[in-house]
DNA sequence: TTATATATGCTCTAAAAGAGCACATAGCGA
DNA sequence: TCGCTATGTGCTCTTTTAGAGCATATATAA
């Protein structure tokens, strides 16, 4: 089927074409930096490696490694990315995957802020500490510091009802000034869907939608950095989580947004688990990433009926009860299944 | 919880994220650009916009709509998009997503290339064509001219038994050069799975897995043009899809791989459809996307219960039939349903 | 020995997915 | 006018999957 509808004055594709060819030249220079969300499940914490510094003008000492990119040096961004992991923190990556790529202007607010700019590609990696003693920079800190409201694994979260509701609510009721965009979703509706208030459903996976809404309800430190928000909101300032430099935490959101979908539909969850493992450990690292807990034999029915695990033939014991059989994955899963992972779906929110 | 399990060293964290904050000018400099898979449905055939020009050495002319990306003049990435995607084009983009952003090096591949290198990040916009007439430049081409193995609307098609199979099978049966990488899955195993060989299923969101694995083989145009195959196969060339210049080809199947797995958790389809319509346009809409066809009936079920309709009260005649009901998208979902889509699951595949 | 963890097997129910039957209502051609 | 055909629409039935709970096994620790 030949679908040629061409507009009508169609001028000379020809040029267009070449246009897109001769590249270079045409751009403005820019300068390529890599950032990276290193995660890691310790002791039952998720968490992702940090580097702290000097505090910014919000008080954020914590940044994501961070490297330049140079094609003159590296072929792909994820060598590169790899490279200067290893240098600056002495850890190899294992997993990897790209984020997203955040070039607006003012994601580095510094004075007189113009072109020649700085573009970052943001990267997930999934990585087993133990053993990674040679850790040589950085620190591994919970992703619940920076989100605290993310962490359901006690019940819905206090900050919550006590924090975040009522000042979204304030926000909400606000009146909001006349924008222009065509019928967007309400403000007070926007909190409710992304914070599960008045009985919806908290959806796991909105980790970016929330940090974003928060962000634009100037109730986190990097808002009124960034002035977006009144000096009023500044004076009364309990901190929503804790805050990171420049869009480290929104880079951070969302890798823990894409570690919490992907987790359901590709078996990365084995990066981040030993070799063996018993299945009440594989749960509580799934329960570490997704936040609320699970229902134990129904996830146990789960593992071993979707062919994700096979047992080792040895058993753990020093559990603090009975004996459990160890696992390992089980790689051939990839071979039988089109989309082999932990396809948990949270029970009803026990608020 | 604090876990500030530091590594051992701990050289100064400081001046490492001194070297964060101190970014443009550790960067080479580079170009950015912005590609755009433009994607429609016209007349039940899922279009994307293409530009043509002069044949590259592989004999492809077509090209996405491509251009640079001027932080000087645009605020945002989507914003620099929007702009030159109207002057080019004459199109205003609806809706608009990040796909991918793609520096390796050798991507485009003109002699002498080294630094400075453009690095171009991919977008899908999702728009509905019709009525949209200002198209100065660009025809719409349907996707599966580019991706013919992928459309399963009229059976599994035959380009896979014919062509696809014997070719994949000969590649896996050849020597691998005995790679370094560690336990790599089978190249059999690969082609069995993407292509849903032997009675595998067929998993239509694995486009770019599909388009890889052709790549990687030396069975598509770009591969050869890119030195990665031998002359030999070149020398037996029967297409495999048309081929695209640079490598527009794997951003377009990125952009349909998320384009079949966001319309089932997004209700993105109804960016592609006019205001009104029946249940049975809908369906042919979802169906051009995903490549096989439907039951009517549960399709029905499924978006009436799923709320993602409502009626308009008004009927279309001239159907070929009975009348039918017009229904609009019910924008309510969005605050009903923490993840509201067309959640088709392709029956089994009728090879 | 008992209390208390954790491990593990099994059942029951509810909801969702997959497939088909039956019938309604239009245009169109013999 | 009478089917024929194409689409629209309601309903049932079965299978599968998800959610939740009961019961029992086997360790460690006080």
């Amino acid at each position: 089927m030949n679908m040629e509808l061409s507009g009508r004055g169609k001028p000379s594709p020809e040029k267009a074409q070449r246009a897109q060819v001769r590249t270079a030249s045409d751009h403005a220079a820019v300068g390529i930096g890599l950032n990276a969300a290193i995660v890691a499940v310790l002791d039952n914490e998720p968490v992702a490696l940090a580097v702290r510094g000097e505090p910014d003008s919000a008080g954020a000492t914590d940044v994501l490694p961070f490297g330049p990119f140079s094609p003159r040096e590296h072929r792909t961004l994820e060598g590169g990315l790899r490279a200067w992991v290893h240098n600056q923190t002495g850890l190899d990556l294992g997993y990897a995957e790209q984020l997203y790529t955040f070039a607006d202007r003012g994601r580095l607010p510094e004075p007189g802020d113009v072109a020649p700019h700085v573009v970052s590609i943001g990267y997930l990696a999934l990585t087993q500490a133990n053993g990674q003693h040679g850790l040589t920079n950085g620190v591994w800190r919970s992703w619940y510091h920076y989100f605290p409201w993310e962490d359901w694994r006690r019940g819905r979260p206090d900050i919550i009802a006590g924090e975040i509701e009522p000042r979204l609510k304030a926000w909400a009721d606000k009146p909001v000034p006349s924008s222009s965009t065509a019928n967007p979703i309400a403000r007070g509706d926007r909190a409710r869907i992304c914070f599960g208030l008045d009985g919806a459903a908290w959806d796991e996976e909105k980790v970016l939608e929330r940090y974003e809404l928060l962000y634009e309800a100037g109730l986190v430190d990097e808002a009124l950095r960034d002035g977006r928000s009144s000096a009023q909101a500044w004076s009364v300032r309990p901190k929503l989580g804790l805050p990171m430099q420049a869009d480290h935490r929104r880079i951070l959101a969302t890798a823990i947004g894409r570690t919490r979908a992907k987790i359901k539909y590709r078996p990365v969850i084995f990066e981040l688990m030993p070799n063996d493992f018993t299945l009440y450990e594989l749960q509580k690292t799934v329960e570490a990433i997704l936040g609320p807990h699970l229902h134990k034999q129904n996830f146990r029915r789960l593992v071993e009926s979707a062919g994700l695990v096979e047992p080792t033939g040895d058993m753990k014991t020093r559990t603090g009860g009975r004996p459990a059989k160890l696992f390992r994955f089980r790689r051939e899963v990839l071979l039988e299944r089109p989309a082999p992972g932990v396809r948990v779906s949270a029970p009803p929110s026990r608020s």
